[in-house]
Parts: C-alpha cells; structure tokens; sequence
DNA sequence: TCCATTTTTGCATACGAATGCAATTTTATC
DNA sequence: GATAAAATTGCATTCGTATGCAAAAATGGA
C-alpha cells in the first residue's frame, strides 16, 4: 500500500553522486563520464527508476502529449486515423491524449481548454472545427493546431485532409460515363468543410455533363440519419439511378436500406458510391466503390506538421490536400470499356 | 510567438492577493471569501488564466489522466468501449492517454512503464494481458490496473468482462436446438481468456447435448486470418452447417467468404454465430446473431472501480463478468417454436 | 611537467500550484 | 462591547526534474 515512487535524488544517493547527475544521464545530449553514467544506470535498475514525466514537463515545457480531439469514432475511417496516428507519434517520443466530442454539439471549445490545460504540445482536430478566438488562444500559448480531415478558413491553422473538391468530381465523372441519368447525393454534415467539398466538386462534375442532380438528403455523416434520408429519396416511383453518399460509413446504411428494406439491386437498379475507403467498403457484402482517402499519407503529414512546429516555432501553418482514387468495386455500375488507371 | 502562460502568480497580483489565495479559489472545498473570490475569479478571466493540471499533478500526485492500452481497433467493439470510457471518465475529471499495441508482438510491459512514466491514476488494459512482474509494480506505485474484455490469474487485478462462459453455451444451445449436425468453431487467440472461456462454455454446451465439435479454426482475431480459416474449413465437400466465430469481427469475414467465395447460403447452409454484438452485426447486409457484450455496463463497471481505488486505496481488486443475452437475428437458424425469452 | 582546453560535476534555482502552519480577520455569543 | 470560536489569509515549503553557472577533474599539447 505504501506507494513508493523512486526519485532521481534516491538513485543519486545509491549511486553516490548528484540529483544533477542523474538528471543528465536520462538526458540525451547531456555529459557524463562513463563510469557515471554506469553508476547511475545500475542503481536506477536496482530501485526501478524511471524519470517523471510531468516534472521533466514542468521545468522543460515540453508535456510530450498531443491533444486528439474525435468526433465519430463510429465511422471506421478515425479509429484507424487513431491507430496510425498514435504508432507514428509514439516513434517520436509522443502520446495521444484523447478527447471525445460531437461535433454538432457545439462545445468543441471548451473540451480544447481542457485539453489545453494539460499543456499537450500539440493538438490534432479531428473532423471538428474550432472557433477563431480559440485558434488565437493556441497560436498564444504556442500550441500547434492540426486540423485533420477537416479545414477552415483561419491563417493560423494548420489543416491536412485529401483533395475532397477533385474526389468529388471523379465519382461524378464515373457515374456519368456509367450511363446514369438521374443522380442523387446523400449529404453528411452541410458544416463540415469536407461535406462541402465534395459536393462541390460533384456538381462540378455533373455540371460539366450538363447533367441537374436529381435529388437529395442529408444524413449529417451518421449512418441512422443517412438512412432515413434514403428511404426518404427511394420511396417513390421515380428514384434516382445513382447516389453518392458523402462517406462509406452512411453509405453502408444506405446500401443495407436499398437492398434489404426496398429490394433494389446495387447497382443493377442503383449505383452506389461512398467516400473514404474505409476497411467495411472491401468487406463483399458491400464491395463499394468509393474514392480513398489515403490515410497513412493523411497521417504521416499530419506529424509532420505538427513536429516541424514543436521543433521551430518560427514556421508558418501549412494546408495540405492529398489525392486520392477512386477504388472501383462493385457497388456502381462500370462504364464499358473503363480503365482504373483514367482516374 | 511570444508563448505566455499565464500563472497563478499573475493573477494573484492582478487581483492584489496571495498566490495560495488564488490556488484556494480553484481548488473545490478550500476556504476563501467571497470577496476574494470574486477579485480572482475577475483576474482569472481578465488573464485568461487556467490552472496548469500538471503542475497541480506534481504537488498532489494526481494527475486526472487515465492510460488505456487497446490492441485490436479495428473491431469496432474497441472504439465503442473507448468512446464510453472516455465519455465517463471525462464527467469524473479524468482523461485518456491512450497507447495502441498488439497482443502477439510481447511488447506489453515496456508500453505499460511508458504509461506509468506519466504518473497516471489508474490503468485500463482492453483485451491485453500483463506480466505478473509488472503487476506488482503497479501495485507497489499506486496505481490501479483493470482488465477490460480479459481476465488474467492475479490475485492483484482487477477484471471486467461478459460472462464468456455462460454466453459459449448460449450459442451451443441455440444451435443445437436449431437441429445443426456439423458445428465448427472459428477461434480467437488462444492465448485470450476471452477465447478460452467461450470455448470452454460452448465445448460445454456441445457436451450437454453429446455433440462433438465438427472441425475447428483459428483467426486470432484478425479478419483476414479468420477469412482464411473459413476457405480451408469448407474447402470440402462435407463442411459444418453451423459455425461459431469467436467475435463479430472475425464473423463478419467469415460471412463473406462463405457467401461469396464459396456461394453458400447463410442461414440456409450454414449458420453463423458471433460475439460482441459490434454496430456492424446489426447491419442488414449481416444481420448477425450473436451474443451481445453489453458495453454501457462494461464500462460503468471498469470506471467504479477505477474511481473506487484511486479514491480509496485500500479496497481490493474485483472481478467481475455481466452477462450477456443471445441477440437472435438471420444469420443462424431460429429454432422452431423458438422464444426469445429462453436464453 | 606545466599550462591551456575541454569535459564532468555539484550547487542552487526554477517550473506552477497546493497545503500545513501561524497570523489575522471575521463572526458568533453572551 | 468583550471574548471565544471560526473563517480567511499569507508565508514558506513541497512535488521531481532540468539547467546555468562556477568549481573541479580530465585531457591534450609542447
């Protein structure tokens, strides 16, 4: 019961020399002689000394710990974003502390205080959004800001994400060299950045064809809203041919509600395309077609950033889109004669 | 550029008081005027001042932070428990610092001494298992260590799970009163006490009603090996009619592979079972039955307890295993005359 | 061998907040 | 209004480690 944490002066004592000593011995780059450094390993191995952290943080400032903020973790696309994310940063020396929100639940600025509180070195946004005061806030205390998946118009922020505007356009090229006619897109979140992206670029592209959306839904990137926003836009005798549903976590929903619930056959009847390439789209059951986002890429970048700013402050935020294809399956129809490589 | 942190020292001045008069006014339950705290509370704001929890750590040894080591994100149970977890934990004052590892790669024990070097509170290791050594040193440090989705032989941890043993005879019984002949078994790790206690329930089950398990697999849990042992499993003319997976993760492949690689029709063929109750087994395109780990109470469990030591150290571990209802829904043959109610 | 460098070492202090203690002020009681 | 009791306040110290500085030791060169 008697909790006994070892403290560098201990191993000092063991080892006959000073605090000091100790200290630069678990400092990389500080000197020390051999033998000390031998004395002092040996007598921290005997008590099991480990350096604290939080002390090492509060004289050196450096808290080694990112602030992740997540939104939906349901959506298979951030637990592996997570996974990555923490691998990449923990072969830097860093971890994750996390923090759950909901987007539209609006108090994003809040948990960022919490976060903030912790003195993290670094903070990743996560599909959320922050307010300008805030960003200022972080640019003050010195804090990096990522924001992953996600941008916003804000100098101070960096943000990394894929090129939803161009992703956008490729699935609305694909649908209409598939032959389709009446085209529909299911919406996630009107607020998010990527939302309007993508849709951007989807009109773009039937503009392009000379082709009118045919109809649409919202289902705010949770799967039971997108969903009911399908059988909302199915139910009728004149249903779209195509419809693309802003990420493969809703389009999975709306896949199960076209097949199961109305009996229609993808992509016989309807083409299918979601966004993302989570792992659930190569599943066969679904096997949908959708453009990826490359995640490792997406989170290699987003390290990047944030070390280069922890390291030297001086640097400017930057804004990163990476490309991503589109991974043609089976759940939209193929245009003849189609090659991957056009995309 | 200029990095400010604000301190409680400037605010003590701004608001003409001590420092210790400030700390009080930020710590619940210590003793200050009205007055005073109305003058801090002002400069607080003024100043943009937020206690700093590491230093407040330091002096108090507490430093609110929660380390949860989790393995296998990619089953959607994970992330599910990590968003309650998280969500809880936050209501109580408390954070995640997360650490990802992998069961099989051995390395549990060093990442375990990278969480303690964070002087966390308390440890949550989700579907992990740890020396026995490194037990001790938790316990000698203070720190209170649950198992999450495993249990483990140690007197000195403390265990929430589902009742892995009584569910495993659920889904014999279940399938044995389906009429099935050939019920195989698709395994997790073995070295899971998750793996070994469903098993032994469902071997149990089997025996109650002198069946012999058909043919058995292994997936340890990953998809693609438990895809794999489903194509060696009916790679032959005679094959089970009723399958057991050891998780809905690893169930969800094996679907796949029998409907579309091998064109068997589920539940017609062959019926399959899970475990976990994952969002995805609810999805039409699986309609999986399974048995459901109920995660809500998991979780509430794992943070009483965590709360219960860190607030009162001399308790003593407990161990505890909810049990878990049979979710009937299309993947397994329902029993005639079957009601719900029975299991 | 001696002096000039370089390396190693310990001392003292800092990081930011919490808290025991004693001094002071406020409140309650008669 | 006097006194006892309670509440508030500030001082000084503490948590565990890093680091500037000056002293001490080791190394190099001639």
């Amino acid at each position: 019961m008697t909790s006994e944490k070892v403290t560098s002066l201990q191993v000092a004592k063991q080892a006959g020399v000073s605090q000091s000593a100790v200290s630069r011995v678990f400092t990389p780059g500080a000197s020390a002689s051999k033998k000390t450094v031998e004395r002092v390993r040996q007598a921290a191995n005997d008590l099991g000394y480990r350096p604290n952290v939080l002390a090492r943080a509060m004289v050196s400032g450096k808290s080694r710990m990112i602030g992740l903020v997540v939104a939906y973790l349901d959506n298979l696309f951030y637990p592996d974003a997570l996974e990555r994310l923490s691998n990449q940063l923990k072969e830097k020396g860093y971890h994750v502390l996390i923090f759950m929100t909901s987007q539209t639940l609006g108090n994003i600025d809040e948990v960022l205080q919490e976060i903030m509180d912790y003195q993290v070195d670094g903070i990743v946004l996560a599909s959320v959004a922050m307010s300008s005061d805030l960003a200022k806030d972080c640019q003050k205390a010195g804090v990096p800001v990522v924001l992953f998946n996600r941008s916003q118009d804000d100098d101070r922020l960096s943000s990394v994400g894929s090129d939803n505007v161009s992703g956008g356009r490729k699935i609305a090229d694909f649908l209409i060299a598939g032959g389709h006619k009446k085209i529909a897109h299911i919406a996630g979140w009107e607020g998010a950045s990527t939302q309007r992206d993508r849709e951007t670029g989807f009109l773009s592209g039937l503009n392009s064809a000379r082709v009118k959306l045919f109809s649409r839904g919202v289902g705010n990137f949770e799967i039971e809203q997108a969903r009911e926003a399908a059988r909302k836009m199915f139910d009728q005798d004149n249903y779209p041919d195509a419809v693309f549903v802003a990420n493969d976590h809703m389009a999975i929903g709306v896949m199960d509600v076209l097949r199961i619930e109305l009996g229609l056959r993808v992509p016989e009847d309807v083409s299918v395309i979601g966004y993302d390439d989570v792992s659930a789209a190569e599943w066969s059951a679904y096997s949908l077609t959708t453009v990826r986002q490359p995640a490792k890429q997406l989170v290699e970048e987003t390290v990047s950033i944030l070390m280069d700013h922890i390291e030297n402050k001086a640097k400017s935020p930057r804004r990163i889109a990476i490309d991503g294809p589109l991974i043609v399956r089976n759940s939209a129809r193929i245009p003849e004669g189609w090659k991957n490589e056009r995309f």
